[in-house]
DNA sequence: TGGCCTTTGAAGACG
DNA sequence: CGTCTTCAAAGGCCA
């Protein structure tokens, strides 16, 4: 078992740091078990939330949210539009959020907590619970290629047992070598953010990584094969997800836990059968094993219907360029062609070869099912708001881990097509969004705010009002390059590009900057920590006030490096920038 | 019914 | 080379 860094590594052993919280069953929640060197921190992190819940059931009135019932009570209210829930939920995100910990204590581990699922992989419960499963069976995870999913201990409905078993073999297998496995070398240039490379300390014990050739597992899993399968990533989290909020948040209802349960948010499936971005292909040992993770059934058949045991691709599926869909109708499994006229129709809409997923894709593909499963929102605009904010409020760690994902799925989608280019993609989405781009649509905010979007991210999150403070968003760092915070958080980081300074959350994408920004946010953390402690009496503005987007982004961050491995330059150097960025809203009076 | 919304990141297109 | 555009997922929303 990897030695996690800093008071984190024997966090996965105590059940009950699984369950630390229950007011949001945010993830980060999960930290709240750290160290002791973090005790302090959480006991402080429990008084502010409390403290703002309660300061939010008294302050009602001008706030009309305030009228919404505590929490406690009723952790779940039902809101009329899920815009009002994910307000509120955003809010209390970044009210009792915010000295929450880093989702995960360690790196290796980072996602072990949320996988902190009393249910197996294939959806069962896990007698031993959460922990018992994590610390019993991860280390089994590796499951011999040919073996089920099934496990022993978990008697998988039949119904399931159908379906999982060869995918969630395989990502038994892989999902923990990126996660394990995990060292700096891993990290070439170029592909992961280098600021996120682990830079894992040797100390640390995190085993080496897995050899160039083990590719990311982390593929999505076939639809045609299985109605709703998790994610490569997925067989731990959306399951997990749902499970470990079951647990975390025992409040949560029936019918919620069923959805995410039944994996809904896990992966959709095409009507038409399940495309999956990379057909099988010719492929070597190593890979084939990965691709029975990755690939739909119909492309790497599992060995137990008698496919293709070899993993080599069917006959029919011969170009690595033409998109594979193998649906039962257009393709026989004796090659039969279609009529001239239905083949050429369909080859020229199926050769569409998906473009690998991205970090932050995978990271939403992970974490969209506990999201929801949190909010009883399903609305995606909404969700990925707010799984955009997490993704900034991950430590670079965490990050990292899901850029190395990344970067192993374009390393596996380019080794499956050499030929395929983004550019075969151009225009097959229908009538890509019309004038207004992202970037556009930030300068406009700036310029003038909310006046054209037609769906102003405001009505998604009013109480953060991403889009209305886009001033203060980007001034905090982006529009002051000259200041310390800037020059010293990312010394050696590029200037923001245009497009950074439109993506007010971008300049925590760079990796650099965002190692730094968060290492720095930990000093901030700390000493802010204090601040906020001495001063409860005035109920932070941190917990009772909107908070800025960019600035949200930084609050996030200030929570997510409790144990930063990176060395931290000197104490009052890193309070010093911070206290120099202009965090109004840490300073601001509450109102 | 199909595009929009929303997020970040990668990559192609373009000047 | 820098900037802009498109697409990747996802599911409710809306015309």
């Amino acid at each position: 078992m990897p030695q996690l860094p800093p008071a984190g590594g024997d966090d996965l052993g105590a059940p009950d740091e699984l369950i630390p919280f229950q007011d949001e069953g945010d993830e980060q929640d999960k930290g709240a078990g750290r160290g002791s060197a973090h005790g302090d921190l959480d006991e402080l992190k429990s008084s502010l939330v409390h403290e703002s819940e309660n300061r939010r059931a008294s302050a009602s009135g001008s706030d009309s949210e305030a009228e919404r019932p505590p929490p406690p009570p009723q952790p779940r209210e039902s809101f009329q539009k899920p815009r009002d829930y994910l307000a509120e939920v955003v809010r209390r995100q970044q009210d009792g959020g915010f000295f929450k910990g880093p989702p995960y204590p360690g790196y290796p581990f980072l996602m072990i907590p949320e996988l902190g699922s009393p249910y197996l992989p294939n959806g069962a419960l896990s007698p031993g619970g959460a922990h018992t499963y994590l610390q019993m069976k991860w280390p089994l995870l590796d499951v011999p290629a040919g073996a089920t999913l099934k496990d022993s201990r978990s008697p998988s409905p039949a119904h399931l047992s159908n379906k999982v078993p060869v995918v969630q073999h395989a990502h038994h297998m892989h999902p923990l070598t990126p996660l394990i496995t995990y060292s700096s070398d891993h990290f070439s240039p170029g592909s992961p953010p280098s600021h996120l490379s682990p830079e894992i300390d040797p100390k640390t014990g995190i085993p080496r990584p897995p050899h160039p050739s083990e590719l990311s597992p982390y593929y999505p899993l076939s639809p045609g094969a299985v109605g709703q399968i998790p994610h490569a990533l997925g067989w731990l989290v959306p399951q997990y997800s749902c499970m470990a909020d079951r647990s975390v948040i025992p409040q949560i209802t029936r019918r919620t836990f069923l959805q995410c349960r039944q994996g809904q948010p896990v992966y959709s499936i095409p009507p038409g059968g399940f495309r999956h971005p990379y057909p099988a292909l010719a492929m070597n040992a190593s890979m084939s094993s990965l691709m029975s993770s990755r690939f739909s059934p119909h492309m790497v058949p599992p060995p137990a219907h008698g496919l293709h045991p070899s993993g080599i691709p069917h006959p029919t599926i011969v170009s690595p360029i033409v998109k594979q869909e193998p649906t039962q109708a257009s393709m026989s499994p004796g090659g039969n062609l279609k009529s001239p006229g239905s083949v050429k129709k369909e080859e020229e809409k199926k050769p569409h070869i998906k473009k690998p997923l991205n970090a932050f894709m995978l990271y939403m593909k992970e974490m969209r099912a506990k999201v929801v499963a949190e909010c009883t929102l399903k609305e995606s605009a909404a969700i990925n708001q707010i799984l955009g904010r997490r993704w900034h409020s991950l430590s670079r760690e965490e990050q990292a881990k899901y850029y190395e994902l990344a970067r192993k799925e374009r390393q596996l989608h380019s080794q499956l097509y050499p030929t395929w280019s983004a550019r075969d993609n151009y225009g097959k989405k229908k009538k890509r969004k019309r004038e207004k781009q992202p970037q556009q649509q930030i300068q406009d905010t700036e310029s003038s705010l909310a006046s054209k979007s037609k769906k102003p991210c405001v009505q998604y999150l009013p109480i953060e009002k991403p889009c209305d403070s886009p001033a203060s968003s980007h001034g905090s760092m982006l529009d002051s390059p000259a200041t310390p915070s800037t020059a010293l958080a990312s010394p050696a980081a590029p200037a923001a590009t245009h497009s950074e300074q439109a993506q007010p959350l971008s300049l925590t994408t760079k990796p650099e900057a965002r190692a730094q920004l968060s290492l720095h946010s930990a000093a901030f953390l700390s000493s802010k920590a204090a601040v906020s402690s001495s001063s409860l009496s005035s109920p932070s503005p941190l917990l009772s006030r909107p908070i800025p987007f960019a600035t949200m982004t930084h609050t996030a961050l200030l929570t997510s490096q409790p144990s930063f491995p990176a060395a931290l330059p000197s104490p009052q150097a890193a309070l010093a920038v911070l206290q120099a960025q202009p965090l109004s809203l840490v300073t601001k009076p509450a109102d």
